[in-house]
RNA sequence: GUGGAUGUAGCUCAGUUGGUUAGAGCCCCGGCUUGUGGAGCCGGCUGUCGUGGGUUCGAGUCCCAUCAUCCACCCCA
């Protein structure tokens, strides 16, 4: 219907029985990381600005994108555009790596950024991710993966494709990058009209082309590998063979990177193989040096954030049927204080019931009553009236009686 | 941010070269019938035709603007 209000760009509403599918799949997801002993952490959605600026850099996308604003009190505020920043604040600020030398967080939010939406892509969209501080080695790589892993497929999301790389640190990467726009420049001529609009702003990014005419130039260019640190490439293998045990399938892309700053050794990507354009449905990796760089102690730490949305796209997973145990028919105000008195009990005692307030004639609430897959009907009159719907056995019984005969059916 | 497509009932859609009171199916509500039971039959409700301008004797239909959605680029989860 025409609505004098409307939603806001990007954003949607759930509605049931859609929340049932996300109730169903978050439980998937607490339930998977907690049995790997995470623990769930909370975050406001508002955050100072100059935290995300200053740590997934200011010249990111993602930075750009942010809804900020400032307050009445002059302070720069923003909905927060990704949850990690969120998160190494918190565990700085709570003293948690005191406590927990090995801390492991997962969490379930809404994120925000102003992008032009499109399928996959909405302006307030929701993330589950983990996060694992404290270990710099190889397991804890290969521990985050197997979860990811295990969750898209407790989640029955087929047709996925590992990718994983290491990066180096933000200095070798600064290195690369002149590299490799050095060498770009020198085969400019031969480039696609988008890779060369790439070159300045985004070199790397060339790397990813799909245009034919860029297959060679890339497959010729330098290689992030040839410029990482010898223990990064021993930690790196090390960790293709905690994946090669675990009889996880990967993909080595040497060109693959990541959008955001703080990342740095082991990155990673799980696409999807069907043919949405948004197709990475969880991204993440290494991130060793960003809790000292918030001003905490030097913490390694490891992790990912995974697209709800876009998950729930891929997966098969579907909605379990509802249904109600009794429903309720009490007609006559009269019996209002007994009818009560009834539900109470049955709820009480952990029955699913559907009581019709809008007291619709009886023979349309025994319809209604099948309808929505009701496996009794009680009637309360005069006398009381129990129906099983499946049996189709009715008897007339006493309050006292109730709760008996329906432990029976 | 750039480009393209689309907006008619709660949903899925019809609506002829512009021509009277804008339609169907499903859903919802009610009645009849079948043993008060998922079927069948009958009836009922719902629309500023996304919004605002313009052209015209006349606009759901043509033009412009705007908003929203979808698709692609870009980027990312």
């Amino acid at each position: 219907m025409k609505s004098k209000y409307q939603k806001i760009k990007g954003t949607f509403d759930i509605l049931p029985p859609e929340t049932q599918l996300w109730q169903e799949i978050e439980t998937i997801i607490h339930q998977t990381c907690q049995q790997f002993g995470f623990e769930e952490i909370r975050t406001p959605a508002v955050e100072f600005v100059n935290l995300f600026q200053e740590n997934i850099g200011y010249e990111t996308d993602v930075s750009k994108e942010m809804f900020g604003w400032q307050d009445q009190s002059g302070k720069q505020l923003a909905l927060k555009p990704e949850m990690t920043a969120p998160v190494v604040r918190a565990y700085i600020e709570s003293g948690f790596f005191r406590k927990h030398p090995l801390c492991r967080l997962y969490y379930i939010d809404s994120l925000f950024r102003r992008e032009k939406p499109q399928k996959g892509r909405q302006r307030q969209f929701n993330q589950f991710g983990i996060e694992a501080f404290g270990s710099r080695n190889s397991e804890q790589d290969a521990e985050i993966i197997l979860i990811a892993n295990k969750l898209f497929k407790d989640l029955k999301i087929n047709n996925t494709r590992l990718s994983i790389n290491s990066i180096g640190s933000p200095e070798i990467r600064t290195k690369y990058e002149v590299v490799l726009k050095k060498y770009f420049n020198q085969n400019a001529n031969k480039l696609s009209k988008v890779s060369k609009k790439r070159l300045e702003k985004n070199p790397i990014r060339i790397l990813d082309s799909k245009e034919k005419e860029d297959q060679s130039i890339i497959k010729n260019a330098p290689l992030i590998k040839e410029f990482i640190s010898k223990d990064d490439g021993v930690h790196f293998n090390e960790v293709l063979s905690h994946l090669k045990a675990l009889g996880i399938q990967y993909n080595e892309n040497p060109h693959l990177v990541r959008g955001l700053d703080y990342y740095n050794g082991t990155t990673f990507e799980i696409t999807t193989n069907s043919q949405q354009s948004q197709n990475a449905l969880c991204g993440g990796g290494r991130y060793d040096f960003l809790v000292e760089k918030m001003g905490g102690p030097k913490v390694p730490a490891v992790g990912f954030a995974a697209g709800i949305e876009r998950m729930m796209l891929e997966s098969k997973q579907q909605p379990t049927n509802k249904s109600i145990d009794v429903y309720i028919s009490c007609n006559d105000i009269k019996h209002a204080s007994k009818g009560f008195k009834i539900i109470k009990e049955i709820t009480d005692n952990g029955y699913k019931i559907f009581f019709d307030t809008n007291k619709k004639n009886v023979k349309n609430q025994i319809k209604d009553a099948i309808k929505n897959k009701a496996s009794s009907i009680l009637i309360i009159d005069d006398k009381i009236l129990i129906r099983n719907l499946n049996s189709k056995k009715e008897n007339i019984v006493s309050e006292s009686q109730i709760l008996s005969l329906l432990k029976k059916q």
